[in-house]
DNA sequence: AAATAAATTTAGACAAACCTAAAAAATTGT
DNA sequence: ACAATTTTTTAGGTTTGTCTAAATTTATTT
């Protein structure tokens, strides 16, 4: 992802951020509206800051036809959110937050601007492909792995991966989580659905357990497959 | 140091910053010039920006007479401060900066906003009481150990304290420091003078060792002295 | 104690990022 | 198809933090 050699502001920073997650959702062009209603802003605004973002050649505009980012502002996107996933992991595996505390202050350390800094923290984090939610980690080059979060009850037999969330995050919940050594973080695999009942044998660190579909419903699991 | 329950932007922080360091050259007010020469702005913009921090209460301001902090700006600045030198300490023993290399990174990262953010920064690296340089980091309520950063050759036999810095920074002298097992960090004490020619006896990790009166005025001991 | 020099403030402007209100274009419903 | 609705843009204004140029106050010299 090659650093943008070339100053941006917070505010440009943040639309650009805010147009590349509306072109996630259907891929289209992003409406004005859409930008204005992620940004808690007014639609004049909205276009007063596109036509410069255009003219900076991050995004393409045309009069009431929606914005998309031009592969420029792509990679700048990919680049904040690489540094916001970073700062995620930071703040849950160094500093105790938890996952659901986190947004806030990744939002304001995206912004700062160090290219060591940001090579180093990775480093420091290990190279993580992963934030605590479970969103894929884009690398300097502004590549990552494509992924999925999907319940246990959504998969498969014989998927495998990561626990990066609950639906119910109710205290008996997390409890029960405990008790059967399930953890944010931990790597399971789907080894066997009864149909008649919908629960799942699954392996976990101390061996395979069997959970109710109940359970299986309010656990996701992050599957990554590489591109 | 309460946390200040109003907004403040980040030229407002750069310039409470800015004066409370001008303040601790000389004890008096601060000139305008001053300010704007150690903002890298215009003395006509200084004047503006006094203006509205003097109607905030963050400094104490009469036409013509200079600028001092009030309570409530030192303590800001006291906050700012505090923010800036654990993000120091982070760089250089969690990230593997060294101790000339973090100013910047710092300079932006002391403006997040995020009081759990600091304390659990604060933890996380043991609660340290002095940066990189050797300076103090204030406490929370913005109480510090007051510390002198001086040459060996300048302290009295019997000093004690943690050598935090070089003036020379020859791969020489470095070479030298590391043979001699002296190193940024440690603690020394000073257990002699020799009159005749200046010469050293201080503490080291692994035992007492003679220096030269020229490699004494080329490191830095940070003395703590409690208040 | 003037005259000169230096420091500081005022006045008026500008760019960035926002706003409101009105106009224009696109979309939808019948 | 065309009237009504929604979306988007334009026009003109505000605030923050900056600027230049001119005016004012303070400090220094002689």
């Amino acid at each position: 992802m090659y650093l943008y050699y070339f100053e941006m502001t917070l505010s440009e920073e943040d639309y650009i951020k805010a147009i590349y997650h509306l072109s996630q959702i259907d891929g289209k062009t992003v409406a004005t509206n859409a930008i204005a209603e992620q940004m808690q802003t007014k639609p004049s605004s909205v276009t007063d800051m596109v036509k410069k973002l255009s003219e900076k050649s991050l995004v393409k505009y045309k009069k009431y036809q929606g914005v998309s980012l031009s592969e420029k502002g792509r990679l700048v996107a990919l680049s904040i959110i690489r540094k916001h996933r970073l700062w995620e992991v930071f703040l849950v595996d160094k500093l105790n937050f938890s996952w659901d505390e986190v947004h806030e202050v990744a939002e304001q350390l995206e912004h700062i601007k160090s290219d060591a800094l940001i090579d180093k923290l990775d480093a420091h984090l290990g190279f993580p492909k992963v934030d605590p939610h479970g969103d894929p980690i884009p690398n300097k080059e502004g590549f990552f792995t494509k992924s999925v979060k999907k319940l246990i009850s959504e998969l498969p037999v014989l998927s495998e991966g990561v626990c990066v969330g609950v639906n119910d995050s109710s205290v008996a919940f997390l409890k029960f989580l405990d008790k059967n050594n399930i953890a944010l973080g931990d790597t399971f695999k789907i080894l066997d659905r009864e149909e008649f009942d919908g629960s799942v044998t699954i392996s976990t660190r101390v061996g395979p357990i069997r959970i109710s579909e109940q359970i299986a419903s309010n656990l996701f699991l992050e599957i990554v497959d590489e591109e």
